[in-house]
DNA sequence: CAGGATCCAAGATGATACTG
DNA sequence: CAGTATCATCTTGGATCCTG
């Protein structure tokens, strides 16, 4: 009895860590308040310059933009193009065909947050 | 031809912001370094104990553990379960039917992590 | 075992000013 | 416009000790 219940928990324990790993890898790459943010809007907007960037992400700094831009640009998420041509100069930056990977992620939470978002205001309106 | 420009901008804008809210509200709940293998974890085991549940989750520590464990008993995905009829007290944790919710989310993370995991080892081969 | 209390270090962030 | 630099602040997290 006692071997039965090690070994179910020892194979609990592996899908358990197969699953995990994945999900924390992704979590890792994509994590965090403002990556999949922007992501997002760099995939609906095309191409877009930092500033209506900045205007479009409620509540994101120049700093913490640009950083957050670097690192997305380092991952393939994010294509940074300079217009040399103009003065001053332009840059735009492009979402990547490898962003575009994540559409099932992004579906998955928009859908979900819709959910979540009508459940809220149900539970609000029952605890009245 | 100014009028076309404008049109489409405050388009996109707006399925911008509409996908963007909802992905925002998920992100709010679930989102951070621990909340969703948190939930993976306490799924895939049925119902865990505390010191278990953070060994099952590495480099979690006793207080962070606790304290996302009340954020998420707040928001319905975990219930506790005192044992009070025995000593030493035992307390087990276990899912919710509404944790269940996040199953897609869960599906498409850890796809994507998967996928993006041999992306990196592919381009690391390939760049040496 | 299941956590709470406390202290401290480190990183993230906001605000502001500045530059090519 | 497209950021960078600097400082002050606030939050997080780990480590450790403690308790019923």
């Amino acid at each position: 009895m006692e071997n039965t219940i090690d070994l179910a928990e020892s194979i609990t324990a592996a899908k358990c860590s197969e699953n995990l790993s994945s999900v924390e890898d992704a979590i890792y790459v994509i994590g965090g308040k403002w990556k999949l943010k922007i992501i997002i809007v760099l995939q609906e907007s095309g191409n877009i310059r930092f500033n209506e960037l900045q205007r479009n992400i409620r509540g994101i700094s120049a700093r913490v933009l640009s950083n957050e831009l670097k690192d997305l640009e380092l991952n393939g998420f994010v294509k940074r193009v300079v217009h040399a041509e103009q003065t001053p100069v332009v840059v735009e930056y492009i979402s990547t065909d490898y962003s575009r990977t994540l559409r099932n992620v992004i579906i998955a939470l928009s859908d979900w947050g819709k959910m979540h978002k009508r459940n809220i205001r149900t539970e609000a309106f029952l605890s009245q």
